[in-house]
RNA sequence: UGGGGUAUAGUGUAAUGGCAGCACGACAGACUCUGAAUCUGUUUGUCUAGGUUCGAAUCCUAGUACCCCAGCCA
């Protein structure tokens, strides 16, 4: 089932299950459906696919693994003016770059069009569903509110006869858009308004993405998804809160129709912390320019997280991590953020990289000499070995690694003070060289020859380690930094008359433009990925070529001295 | 104020009548050639009020709060 997921656990553990996994365990235990387990996941081609809908995925798909079952992937296509094959096509791309496959159980429901119809005819003989010639506003006013029941249309009574002819007449496209509609002849004083006649079929003249014009009715998610769910012989049809309350009609059609009775189980939709979830919402960002694309790296859009750098690993066990439940909870990103260096953590091999270049001269260090010094490539994973970095007279690091009057707890460059260079030596300030504003843009050092390879003979310590590229040697680079999208917490959290565009971060995007790579990063292939050290994580992005090399920033690495800055701010 | 749901630490999530646990966060310390990682410790919780019981997050009763539903969207 999945392709390269380390995941696993049999569903007939003792460990706690979610109450879905409970749900099948008992179903499986009972043997109903013969202990079969076959899920689906069902989107609608109309948009890209979510970090939300990666929860739904892992959900389903997992539970097929483990419970040693199956899971489909069905487009959901009854809407022909939403729906694209662009997005067919990357809904399968982000799904199989998570990890999981559907081997050749690749459905659409738009194939079903045909015996959904007869099903529809079905219940037109057996009285329970008619065609009905209320305006769209009529139907409103005759389906009532929430505290007063609706009233019967006048075309309820309609004979069978005449019903079938005229939604046959419907199929043939007799009718202009919006004139008639099939609906299921049920309780127009039910308390749940889904079950107030509902419409099945609706007139629409479009062109489908995979029909073409051969239908111009086309059948309501609460007809059509249960029928779905019945031919394909899904066991648990899973999906979000909001149906809950289509539930009841889901049942009723299957039940009208006697066939093969699917369960319908609902979880609460992922919600995270300073970014939204909502298809309209990630099109409002794309449309006005919010944001570069749907796969712009700020965006919760798997393809976004992709160009992110984010690994599938660390999204899946994020979707893990969260857990199934019914209440309507808010993730805090720091939980994604986590899961995603966790699997960089061990992962990515650490590189030397400047993105705000200061240089320095090492005044004791012969002109014109290079030393190759060897550097560990991940201190956490010895098999992936080292690398020679060059070396030289001339060096950059961080303007944020010099401090003038520095206080006792800054461990870096200040005058006087030895820091070490990161597998080089130990080198102290003398002196800081302003420009006639008062910046500093040069700083003068002296390095001891006896501490090469970064570790002094006599024993002494430092209480600083830093990162330099060798000016010499560098390669240029542009490095994109992103930060959340939003400034607060619920993005939705505005003043009277605001949008939640008016809540967007300014500052979610920084391009730095004249950084400094060590020059093992001259070449890269198009998914590499990496760990600036004491920086973050970084990935080449996909605008990167040779003469303009782009990185990412991924996530920036948790950092203690910044929060002592700030604490200290306060 | 019709109906359907849901309430456990700052955020999530376990415990199915028997010691309220885990993860993330926060805080403190150890270690460190990444102020990272790692390790150790601390902190904070059963929506409220009654009841049943030797014993209640769990069962009962009554409240409260929040979410969803009046598309010919899914």
């Amino acid at each position: 089932m999945a392709e390269n997921t380390n995941e696993s656990n049999s569903g007939e553990n003792t460990k706690s299950l979610d109450f879905v996994r409970s749900i099948i365990a008992e179903d499986n235990k009972t043997g109903k459906h013969e202990s079969r387990v076959h899920t689906r996941f069902p989107p609608e081609p109309n948009g890209y696919l979510h970090i939300g809908h990666a929860k739904s995925i892992c959900l389903n798909f997992g539970i097929a693994q483990e419970f040693e079952g199956l899971c489909n992937l069905r487009f959901d296509d009854t809407n022909p003016v939403k729906e694209e094959q662009e997005y067919v096509d990357s809904i399968q791309e982000d799904i199989r770059w998570l990890g999981w496959g559907w081997e050749d159980r690749l459905y659409f429901a738009s194939d079903y069009f045909g015996q959904m119809y007869d099903w529809a005819a079905q219940l037109i003989k057996n009285g329970k569903a008619y065609v009905c010639d209320l305006t769209a506003e009529e139907t409103r006013e005759y389906r009532g509110t929430l505290t007063e029941p609706g009233k019967n249309s006048p075309y309820r009574g309609r004979g069978a006869q005449e019903n079938i002819e005229l939604f046959e007449k419907m199929k043939n496209g007799d009718f202009p858009d919006g004139t008639k509609t099939l609906k299921a002849k049920i309780d127009m004083s039910s308390p749940n308004m889904n079950m107030r006649d509902p419409v099945m079929y609706r007139i629409l003249h479009a062109t489908h993405h995979r029909t073409g014009d051969k239908w111009c009715i086309y059948p309501m998610y609460d007809w059509a998804h249960g029928l779905e769910d019945s031919i394909e012989k899904i066991t648990h049809s899973i999906c979000t809160l909001e149906f809950e309350h289509h539930r009841p009609l889901y049942d009723w059609f299957l039940d009208q129709l006697e066939i093969f009775h699917p369960q319908q189980i609902e979880f609460a939709r992922l919600n995270i912390t300073y970014t939204v979830m909502s298809k309209r919402k990630l099109l409002e960002l794309v449309q006005q320019n919010h944001v570069l694309g749907w796969d712009d790296p700020r965006m919760p859009t798997i393809s976004g997280m992709r160009r992110r750098g984010f690994t599938p690993a660390s999204i899946r066990d994020f979707c893990k991590t969260v857990g199934v439940a019914k209440f309507n909870s808010t993730i805090d990103i720091a939980l994604l953020e986590h899961c995603v260096r966790k699997d960089l953590n061990d992962h990515a091999p650490r590189v030397m990289a400047v993105l705000d270049p200061l240089k320095v001269v090492i005044e004791n260090y012969p002109e014109g000499q290079t030393e190759e010094l060897e550097a560990i490539n991940n201190p956490n994973d010895p098999s992936a070995g080292t690398r020679s970095v060059p070396f030289s007279k001339v060096l950059y690091i961080e303007k944020t690694d010099y401090m003038e009057n520095a206080p006792r707890k800054f461990y870096r460059f200040t005058e006087g003070r030895e820091v070490r260079l990161r597998y080089a030596y130990f080198v102290t300030c003398n002196e800081a060289i302003k420009d006639e504003n008062g910046e500093v843009v040069e700083l003068r050092c002296t390095y001891d020859p006896a501490t090469k390879g970064g570790d002094a003979p006599d024993g002494r310590k430092v209480k600083g380690t830093i990162h330099w590229v060798s000016a010499e040697h560098a390669v240029d680079a542009e490095v994109r930094l992103y930060d959340h999208l939003f400034t607060k917490e619920n993005p939705d959290d505005t003043e009277e008359g605001e949008n939640f565009t008016a809540n967007l971060n300014p500052d979610s995007l920084k391009v730095l433009t004249n950084c400094k790579l060590e020059p093992s990063l001259a070449n890269t292939e198009p998914d590499f990925y990496c760990q600036f050290e004491r920086t973050g994580y970084f990935c080449i992005d996909k605008d990167s070529t040779p003469e303009n090399i782009v990185f990412n920033r991924t996530l920036n690495l948790r950092d203690t001295w910044a929060k002592i800055q700030k604490q200290q701010k306060k």
